[in-house]
DNA sequence: GTGAAAGCGCTAACAT
DNA sequence: ATGTTAGCGCTTTCAC
């Protein structure tokens, strides 16, 4: 059962069919009645594939995911999906595992008009290649492309850090750990990291005290385990609240001093454990990088980070 | 550039020309090497819509999600996710907000072919309507649907939540709290819930302890501000840990013995914190759901859940 | 092995 | 107001 099924028995044209369906002007009240009678009774629907194809249009929007567990992904994901449901959109899943591989395909899948749009919470290859695609569709990323004329939005994290590195300063610690997403060469996040620190401490981060790969929980736990012997840190300065978490519980589960922690993201493990975070207002960051997706806008928009103050307890288990 | 403009350029016809694209047989090496050049020299790409209109099939999952920022959604999601990705098919999100006429509306775009597949993590809308809209395409629900021939995995409660409440019972606690998400009419969690406690207790649950509405931290935080007064619960049994955590800071907060907590879905909080919790195994019930949707298969699914003992310990903030 | 042509189902410019 | 028709771009059957 198609349009033209419902033209030949209304005795219209499919383009009549097609004015009532989609509430067009131009149409008699009787050929609007007849054609709704028929549309009614034969429980017809249109076929959204063949309108988007008609139309050039898909009003879906992509979204690269490296993993979905992580909350910075899911703030980015609800903050794209509140601005995308008004307008109209919805939003395709798209896991990539940082693989880059993965990351073409969908690429390709954009010049393939599966998607109307494709926003990058995060991707493994190279800004250069998605200039590259920028032809054949919308190209959202989430951090600061530089120079670069790339669509993206995304958090300042220069001045929550230093605001954070600073107070760690003014505490005067002495071994201060940072445990990272992903390595220093390929993360922005890990340059503006240690930027901060350069511009409060006037010297590079101790490598030793260094780690990386460090996404959740466990990782923070292993972390801890590996770095409480080297220079034993008197502060961790982590990627995320959950890790914190992780470090806080080494310590406890070792029956040593817990040290002092920073946390990211505002998570609830962090509101929990009083620990002091950085909230990066990453709906918000979503919010915008799907108004430029939608609107094929080129542009860059940030939001402001916050460090959030919190006086740590040593909470006992 | 379409595939006709292709066959032209190259002198064959464009159903040589899909063969090629789509990697068939019964094509020269001549003939697709020729073509393969042309494809390449004009930078082609098939259309997706129009292989999805032509085909009938979308390879997309369309998954209704009342909201997601909570760990039931989010680790349904993921479950559903890691079984799409390698059988090709991509997720659409469908955020519903447990509107009906939302899901609805959802329902219809199956009809129209907006997916090949609509999983339901919950739903609003009667089970009745659901069945009627099967004939137009594969619906899977996350909850058991009893007697209705209707697609589902989900998680088997019964027995975790009846070990849970034996469990209180062995510990002769006197005035249980139960929070819920959902009130009893509408939520077969809830009544689940109330079927385990009358199980072990042989009476209904006290009903000015009780508490519908609680999905947050913050909901549980605000509960326990209106129940501490009423009988003094010395126990808490929540839908979640996230929500047990809440329940326990109202009172740190209020320098009062934090009571028994039990919480649900295995979250970082209860690790943290040391509650006793309920693994439902959803990434599971995920990757289920999606086999089902995928293969169109109307058969009932389940797995069975954990209660994790943990001794709580009175933590301090 | 290749091609013509009829789908897939809707939209929209143009004509009347 | 309504109809004709040419798209949108790919697949697939059938004939050769």
């Amino acid at each position: 059962m198609n349009i033209h099924d419902i033209a030949k028995i209304s005795g219209y044209s499919s383009s009549t069919v097609s004015r009532v369906i989609n509430n067009r002007n131009y149409v008699s009240k009787k050929a609007r009645q007849d054609i709704q009678k028929v549309i009614h009774d034969f429980d017809y629907v249109p076929n959204d594939v063949a309108r988007d194809l008609s139309k050039g249009k898909t009003h879906n929007i992509g979204v690269v995911l490296p993993h979905t567990d992580h909350p910075y992904y899911t703030q980015l994901v609800e903050g794209i999906m509140s601005a995308a449901f008004p307008a109209g959109y919805r939003i395709v899943m798209l896991p990539s595992k940082f693989n880059a591989e993965i990351e073409m395909d969908y690429l390709n899948r954009l010049r393939r008009k599966a998607y109307d749009a494709i926003i990058f919470t995060s991707h493994g290859i190279s800004l250069n290649e998605l200039l590259e695609y920028q032809q054949y569709g919308s190209i959202v990323i989430c951090h600061n492309p530089g120079e670069l004329n790339i669509a993206a939005a995304y958090t300042h994290r220069e001045e929550s850090y230093t605001e954070a590195f600073k107070w760690i300063k003014s505490q005067n610690y002495q071994h201060i750990s940072i445990l990272l997403s992903r390595a220093y060469k390929i993360s922005a996040t890990a340059q503006k990291t240690f930027q901060a620190y350069r511009n409060t401490f006037g010297s590079e981060p101790d490598k030793n005290l260094l780690n990386t790969d460090v996404t959740t929980f466990k990782d923070g736990y292993n972390a801890a385990m590996k770095l409480c012997h080297n220079n034993q840190p008197d502060i961790y300065f982590t990627n995320g609240d959950d890790i914190a978490a992780g470090v806080r519980q080494f310590y406890l589960d070792n029956n040593l001093p817990v040290p002092r922690l920073i946390g990211q993201e505002d998570q609830l493990s962090g509101k929990i454990l009083n620990i002091p975070t950085i909230n990066h207002h990453f709906h918000e960051v979503g919010k915008l990088a799907c108004g430029l997706a939608i609107n094929n806008e080129i542009k860059q928009l940030s939001v402001e980070s916050d460090f959030i103050f919190r006086n740590q307890k040593n909470i006992e288990n």
